[in-house]
DNA sequence: ATTTCTTTATTGAATGTTCAACTTCCGGTA
DNA sequence: TACCGGAAGTTGAACATTCAATAAAGAAAT
């Protein structure tokens, strides 16, 4: 048979290369700040942040599990370890669901809250000064639609073991009503 | 003395919202992808490719380890224990310095360069089809540009441990020239 | 020369994450 | 009812990362 030529790789063009470095440098930095600055003011991570503030919007400050896993992108696996952690801490407690017995509920207990409540406004501040603020607000908006559809994308695609939910958008950073 | 007011807290706009829960999104998800595929495509990790990407860019094929943990924005412990798994997996090896006898350089191996080789089309590919062929060509340009910005602003910030580097922007993709 | 300060790089312990195996229960079907 | 496949959640071991302590050598000052 003829020798079956590889298709010539589609490589990025100096722009796209540019464009995909910058991203990179954001996805590998910006946690590392926004880590830091939680860690220094409030002994949060930014996962027991995220964590807060979905139970701080959700109907009785309640999520179960899997779901849970899904809203702050991760697996069930580290989310249960996670959930140890945080239950040790004081920040959520977990209890059985009735509608379904294998089920259990995340929820966001009193101390929780407050700590979310105190920390909210540095976060913000945080994720302003290394991030938000340093937008124009075209950028801003181009940015949003970019990513909602990149999002939109790789839940759809999935795979795995992550990222088990589906519907509502993504959290972070302001508390819940009330 | 006065009661100190806590000025209000500039909380996001819902158009800031949007777009700060999509870059968390992408932040999370993104990674996870194009770890998947690497793994399993070529069984290298997306630190392991930076890291190789870096140095077949390089004069010689070497760099420093403390100017390679910039590069890749990782902590100089980190790199150390990095590049002990990646020199056992024969990607790598160290030779101490001539002109600074505390020093180490990184040197990329045949083999190295070889699983480079392989597995960059397919990572190309991969970058490409969770990431870059979902923007329109207006929409790189914008994020390009927005991201520089924060990179710069981020790698300037620091503190820390983490990323030393200065300089030279980001890498990642295609191998070097040769 | 000696002291002191800094930079380079590594180490090991503590901590966090991933992965596959497992338990329990739901839901459908014979 | 009994069976079976799949979903919810947990577990522990393997693996990766962080953090603080350390060793060794350059740089600068006395």
């Amino acid at each position: 048979m003829g020798a079956m030529t590889e298709p010539e790789p589609r490589w990025l063009s100096d722009e796209e290369q540019r464009m995909w470095r910058a991203s990179l440098g954001v996805l590998n930095l910006l946690p590392l700040f926004l880590e830091r600055d939680l860690q220094q003011q409030h002994n949060l991570s930014v996962h027991d942040y995220e964590i807060l503030v979905r139970l701080s919007e959700a109907p009785e400050r309640r999520i179960r599990l899997t779901e849970l896993a899904g809203l702050s992108h991760q697996s069930k696996s580290r989310l249960s370890h996670q959930m140890n952690r945080m239950e040790n801490a004081g920040l959520v407690v977990r209890e059985s669901c009735d509608s379904d017995r294998r089920g259990q509920w995340a929820v966001l207990t009193e101390a929780g809250w407050d700590r979310l409540v105190k920390a909210a406004p540095d976060h913000v501040e945080s994720v302003r000064r290394h991030y938000m603020d340093l937008f124009t607000e075209e950028q801003k908006k181009v940015v949003g639609e970019a990513f909602a559809t990149i999002v939109e994308h790789l839940r759809n695609a999935d795979g795995g073991q992550t990222c088990p939910s589906q519907g509502c958008p993504g959290a972070e950073t302001k508390p819940g009503p009330k």
